[in-house]
DNA sequence: TAGTGGTCTAGACCACCCC
DNA sequence: GGGTGGTCTAGACCACTAA
């Protein structure tokens, strides 16, 4: 059913901006039921393909979708899927008073507690990605009594904390000194850098900055 | 439906990596038809919520592996859209011989002609990004007779040539001298650069670079 | 207010795939 | 083989919104 519309787009019978026939017609027209029309062109909108309008109608979208999808792997599981082996090391642990710049980020009262973590993952014990992480002590209290020697926080949390809403950015950092040191590269270099903050029903539950080592390219398709 | 299904995770009723009861069951459970709570849960499943298999049943993922998605505008609205104003200029223009390594990116025959562009986009007279462009002349012929002196090879591919596929790559690089120049950047300043390829049917249509300017960054919620 | 998409029901058959 | 999800039907009512 999706397909055959795709193919009347694809062949030209319903050019870009041309409106389609209403979900009866087009039910009529294809021998079928108008709730299957309905799914199918349904899914065309969450595919870009399709617009819709209540009592206007539904629209071949004119500028295609410039939407991207990724998706955001463990680390350990993208580096094993290159068929590398992965390493970690935890550089840092710490439990402090949260930053004035990450209260804002994650909504915290002020003195809020945060245990801070700094690791490196490794991929055949090349340094692949430093992470600088923070975790809201108040959110997620078990964080205080786990020492993630053995295992990365990502690891820990994935398994761990649900998160309802996330915010994620991307960005070119020149390396700062100790970020260079542990990826192994010079100072200054371009470091792609991925940011990613999660809440819990409003609460900040934590926040991670990721620096991967040179030449590292994040790609999708679609 | 889906909400009350989503109330339950987030409760804990079905904590991550929780079977949920069939679809028959959850049915009747919620007093509603069968084929209602399929739809929900299929739609769970591409917010990367559930993982289902037949035979097997569904599952609340353990590790969710959830998707970002970005919306990619046109340079032109992104910048307009901060409240500045758009500038444009043109900085080169050249039919060409497809280079090996686009050869390759495009899937084109040894020859083929391609247009290359380079163009700044502005955003209040400050340089924010440098589109590197080559389109391939067999795939849009219309391209080698248009100046580009105006409308951007962004503006005017989106509303010349549909697509089919896409690939879209983000990195971090260090400024060129030339880049850096247009940027103006410093020499190896950290640039977030995006390149995204596209393929009509199989055959590549055309290829860009985009460098931002210095700090840039993307940022998507989910 | 009329027409469109949005959602639901109750039932049916099919495809897959683990056991 | 049997239980799971995948998909479809035919019909119904609701919600939104342009005219």
């Amino acid at each position: 059913m999706k397909k055959a519309i795709l193919e009347r787009i694809r062949a030209g019978t319903w050019p870009p901006g041309a409106s389609l026939p209403g979900e009866i017609d087009l039910a009529k027209e294809f021998g079928c039921a108008r709730a299957t029309v309905s799914r199918a062109m349904r899914e065309l909108v969450t595919d870009g393909i399709l617009e819709r309008r209540r009592k206007v109608g539904t629209r071949v979208r004119s500028a295609p979708t410039r939407r991207a999808e990724f998706t955001i792997p463990l680390i350990r599981e993208e580096i094993i899927a290159t068929g590398a082996q992965y390493g970690y090391a935890l550089v840092e642990r710490e439990i402090q008073i949260v930053p004035v710049w990450l209260r804002a980020q994650l909504d915290l009262p002020a003195k809020a507690r945060v245990l801070r973590l700094c690791c490196v993952h490794f991929a055949d014990n090349v340094p692949f990605q430093v992470e600088d992480r923070w975790i809201n002590l108040s959110a997620v209290p078990e964080a205080a009594s786990f020492d993630f020697e053995e295992t990365g926080p990502n690891d820990w949390l994935v398994r761990k904390v649900p998160f309802t809403n996330a915010e994620l950015s991307f960005s070119a950092t020149g390396a700062q000194p100790r970020i260079a040191e542990m990826l192994g590269a010079a100072h200054g270099s371009a470091v792609f850098t991925l940011e990613r903050t999660t809440w819990l029903e409003g609460a900040g539950v934590t926040f991670a900055r990721l620096h991967f080592a040179p030449h590292y390219k994040m790609t999708t398709r679609y």
